[in-house]
DNA sequence: ATAGTTATATCGGTCATCCGATATATATAA
DNA sequence: TTATATATATCGGATGACCGATATAACTAT
């Protein structure tokens, strides 16, 4: 989620952010997204320190509603989305079909 | 590169099979490219244990003339790359504008 | 021959990602 | 109330990605 560097450590964080711009999400929902997608559900302790990572960053905003956490885009949120996704598609440019 | 678990940090193995299925590259060469897409050049201490890696995994061959080594995807290599990339473009679905 | 450049490679150390197990807190059911 | 399920969260430990520094080997000057 970095800007320099050749990191590419920053998928999950990533997939994160963009699957809650779709639709905010609780914790629950993500985990069943990526596992549609990946054919595997992340574990609670791959997934919660993930999102934990976010909104320090300021990227997620959280509302809880009983035991569960909506979370949404914050506006910083959206503009770091942009820039990674303008990033992600020049570096994987051609991969896709 | 693997099959089973939520893991995301394979993505430069990945992107080093992809570019290279496209033409048969030295290092350098790879270096550049994958310069020309991040912004920002792979270290060699990056770049060369990830080429090792594939190349021990059987997906690389390599070829050496002088001091330059070309590599290029070996038939289990193209198997590979075909599987990891449709794996790729399903979990990143709606990324790409 | 000697020096410098280029391509490949390894080493040490740091941090992110990941899992499985476990913990907490809330809601639901018996 | 007591038990069970659900959603969130943390911990310990393993591995991958990463950099900077350094090493080797082969070309390319001078």
């Amino acid at each position: 989620m970095d800007d320099e560097s050749c990191d590419m450590r920053g998928m999950l964080g990533f997939l994160i952010l963009f699957l809650v711009s779709k639709k905010p999400m609780h914790g629950k929902e993500i985990a069943d997204e990526i596992a549609k997608r990946k054919g595997e559900k992340p574990s609670p302790g791959t997934l919660y320190p993930a999102i934990k990572n976010l909104r320090e960053a300021g990227f997620l905003d959280e509302e809880k509603e009983g035991k569960t956490i909506t979370y949404a885009l914050t506006p910083s949120g959206k503009k770091a989305l942009t820039v990674a996704k303008r990033k992600f598609c020049k570096i994987f440019l051609g991969v896709f079909p």
